[in-house]
This record gives structure tokens, sequence and C-alpha cells, in this order.
DNA sequence: TCACATCTATAGGCCACATTCCTCC
DNA sequence: CAGGAGGAATGTGGCCTATAGATGT
């Protein structure tokens, strides 16, 4: 199945916390993370100084707009959008992320501690669950992967990561297998969630001092430099993986890409010109009229033309958007 | 705490047919 | 053994659906 595997492939990438090989996949590591977690704060507090860390925070949660400004999310498959480009602009200000929809919506649903997320998605364990699920869907290909790729880089590199044993913003609960597993298992509502951390978020400021003094001591379970040299370990097996799905025959990808389709399923080559008027105007926009005409022409030819001996009634529903 | 409703992600199936593989002569 | 013929198997991508899980009420 192409697309399982492409959810494998995207699925293993951003498990990279779960990789031997990441320096913060021990147990150690883990619970103080999770414990960064709790102590996270506020993103809209940050100052401008934490600003670059946030949007690379922001920047794996959603590439645009910043996640603090989407109030809250709702996904839609982009099944029947498929004629906005993926990361353009909705007219009515949703967004099309990969495959999906992200709609903005009323800001004032956000959650008191995570107002940049629906209410499926906030708290800090749904963070990662929102955007893991992104990842192992269609909504995030490989490309974007990439993309985010460079970003992580830099994170990982730069001091502040080195002196931060996690990062101090809830989103990045979302970038790895366990502690996304730690969420979906309610491991970290009990250290996590505002609702049970009576704790407010800090300042990163206040925290950034203390953050500073461990700088060069040993933070958690490796001093700075065992934890470069496992994130140099990591980074050399992450750069032998391959992410792209091999194609084993070129010609059929070629076919395939160029095989009339109907809702998705190969179609005859006889019924080429119908089905590519079908096709093709599922995805306008203005289908409407095409379905009204197709309507008449039913009502004055009878149930004539392929499309409705091959397809009947019910499926004929979906277009109904 | 439980039941129910709602929402979302996920896995798997479907489709046509050119290409590839395999068997037989 | 080599080569041809013929049939079976394979692979390809987009869409849809059933299902499970999470969350809210």
């Amino acid at each position: 199945m192409s697309s399982s595997y492409d959810l494998y492939a995207c699925d293993e990438e951003l498990q990279f916390l779960s990789d031997p090989f990441f320096p913060f996949t021990d147990t150690d590591s883990h619970i103080d993370i999770l414990q960064s977690i709790s102590d996270t704060q506020n993103p809209l507090d940050e100052s401008p100084d934490d600003h670059s860390l946030h949007q690379l925070s922001s920047s794996f949660l959603s590439s645009s707009p910043p996640c603090y400004q989407l109030g809250s999310l709702s996904l839609y498959q982009a099944n029947q959008l498929q004629t906005v480009p993926n990361g353009s602009n909705m007219s009515n200000g949703a967004q099309i992320l990969g495959g999906y929809e992200v709609k903005s919506e009323e800001p004032q649903l956000c959650n008191e501690a995570y107002p940049y997320l629906a209410r499926s998605y906030s708290g800090p364990g749904n963070v990662a669950k929102y955007l893991q699920r992104n990842y192992s869907s269609n909504s995030v290909d490989g490309s974007s992967v990439l993309f985010h790729r460079p970003l992580f880089d830099a994170a990982v590199e730069s001091p502040d990561f080195q002196s931060h044993q996690a990062l101090s913003s809830p989103e990045h609960c979302l970038l790895g297998g366990q502690i996304r597993r730690a969420c979906s298992t309610g491991d970290l509502q009990s250290t996590g969630t505002p609702q049970s951390t009576p704790r407010s978020f800090s300042s990163p400021l206040a925290t950034e001092s203390s953050f500073t003094e461990e700088a060069n001591a040993k933070v958690g379970r490796y001093s700075a430099e065992e934890r470069k040299e496992r994130i140099l370990k990591y980074r050399a097996k992450r750069t032998q993986r391959n992410f792209n799905k091999t194609i084993k025959y070129a010609c059929r990808k070629t076919l395939a890409d160029n095989r009339p389709r109907i809702r998705g399923r190969f179609a005859r080559n006889d019924e080429t010109g119908y089905v590519h008027k079908v096709a093709s105007s599922a995805r306008d926009d203005d289908d409407e009229e095409f379905w009204m005409a197709l309507h008449e022409e039913e009502q004055q030819g009878g149930r004539g033309g392929p499309f409705f001996t091959t397809y009947s009634q019910p499926q004929f529903q979906y277009y109904g958007y």
C-alpha cells in the first residue's frame, strides 16, 4: 500500500526520539523532558530573546501561520479542496497543510494554557499527538519532513538546545514518539497538564539563568560532551535512512499517474473521455454546475453514461459539498 | 464514573492495465 | 539449451470506508 508506506516513512522520521541513538531517549531524559514540559512557559509570554526558539517549535507544529495565531484548529480532509495547492491560503483564512485544511477559527475557544490548539489537541500531550498524527498521515509528506529537518538540526546544534535538557515549550513535547506514547498513555497528563500542575508557566527569562548555570554542568544523564557525541551519532544514523518511497518500476508509476480515475480508482480507458470530465470537474470549485448538467442529462436520457453504470447514487453524494 | 456523541487518524481495499514473471512447448 | 507464446502475477496512485481511539458533555 503506497499510502501506508508513506505513513511509515514519515512516522519513522518523527519518531527519531525513539531512535536508540537519539540522545534523550533514555528513561531519565524522558522524565526530564516531561518535567520540563510541566515547567514550560506560556508561549504568549515569550520574550523576543526566546522568539527564535519558539518559532522553531511553531514550525514543527505548523509551517504557517504561527501556531499561537491559529486559535483553534480543525482539520478537514482536503479531498474536496484539491484545487487549492498545499500551503496556500484559503479565502476563509484557512490553510492547506499537506493534505489537510487547517482552518482558523475563533480564538476565544482557545485553551487557556494552549491557546493555539483545538479542544482535541489542547494540552501538551495532545499537541504531541496532533503533530504526530499529521506527520504520520498524508498531510505531511517527505518534503515537509525534510523541510523541518534543518529547523530541528538548528535546534539540536544551538547552544540553547545543548543547555536545555529538553526544549522548554509545550510544543516540544511533540518532538518524539516516546513522549507521544507517554501522552497517549496518560503519563504526561500526570506531569504536564496545566490542570494537574498548579505551577504557572514561568517566563523563559526566569528559567534561562538556571539553564545557563547548568549549561556546562552535567545536565540530566549526559554531560554536554556526551550529548554532543550522541547527537552526532544520531544524525549519522539518520542520514543513512531512506525516507523516499522506492518505485520499483518507474514506467508503472508513469502509467498510474496518467491513468484516468474515478473517485481515486482506476478507470477504463474507453471511459476516458467521460471520466476526464468527471475527474476534472469534481475538482473544480464550480463542480455544482457540472452535477446540475449531469442531472439534466440523466433526466433527459435516463441513467445514461458509463459513470452511472459503474457507480451508483450513494457514491454520488460525496461530491455534494 | 459511566454512557453517549463527536471528531480524527489510520489501515486497508478498490480500480485498470502495462509490465514483468513464469511455465510450457 | 535457446527462444517464442501465452497466461498469471505484479505494481502503481488517489479516493473511500470501516474502525479505533481520544475527547467533551
